[in-house]
DNA sequence: ATATATTATAAGTAAACGCTTATATGTTTA
DNA sequence: TAAACATATAAGCGTTTACTTATAATATAT
């Protein structure tokens, strides 16, 4: 009968040094909540279409071709992080982008999908 | 009654300009793909560990205080979309980052949350 | 002021996600 | 080769997520 052990590998330097240099939990869960705005294809799809313009909500709605709410939910969603900010303009409300360094973030993770495209995929 | 509008604004030339030139639906979903491996602190906290050092499953699992099956998980996400490569190394198999964007993507991110830290969170 | 246009919020639902326990696979060592 | 070790996979479960429809809020225009 197989047993679980405990794994007894533990590489006692590394492991004190990744876990002394991490970056802490708090700062962990933001990352994590800003890559979550990036991390949806329609979020990202409203990113990129603003990255190319300013845009009311009414015209994203017809650039993602989906229901109003749905992209005003995604526009909360990405104004809460300061990814995104709002100003009213007559009846519309115009959206851009609040931070350069969403296209940087775009930008890189655009460069790393052309890199690795020729890879073949792990199964 | 309330009707439901048709929004009119449709600023048709912003509109065009960013239909034309926005990325395919391929690459974005791709993309979003990347940036799903980042959105989880679980995950991010995995990555940050392996830009500090190259570990084995083991180590991982220690320094992530987390049982080995939900390491192995997300260590084959990430492999699976080649930010992350393993090579056995006698009886622990190493992993290690796939590519410098990954260092790219974490160190962006983390300068957009220091210099937004102060502003005010929207409601 | 009243009607209309634009955007935001709410409630509900189906699908995706991440963890757990249990088990399988593969490598090393005795 | 058999036992032990290190890692991978599978099945199940509770939570989160992103959409839909319905409705509210807010500004403009007549």
């Amino acid at each position: 009968m197989q047993e679980m052990p405990e794994c007894t590998v533990f590489h006692k330097k590394n492991v004190e040094k990744v876990l002394h240099e991490m970056s802490d939990d708090l700062t962990l869960a933001r990352m994590a909540e800003i890559f979550q705005c990036f991390a949806d294809p329609t979020r990202l799809k409203i990113i990129n279409a603003l990255l190319l313009s300013d845009l009311c909500v009414c015209d994203l709605t017809k650039i993602m071709n989906m229901t109003q709410p749905a992209v005003s939910h995604h526009l909360k969603h990405l104004r809460q992080i300061h990814l995104v900010k709002a100003s009213r303009s007559g009846k519309s409300i115009l959206y851009s982008l609040d931070d350069y360094h969403v296209q940087l973030l775009f930008d890189v993770c655009r460069s790393h999908l052309n890199e690795t495209i020729d890879k073949p995929d792990e199964e």
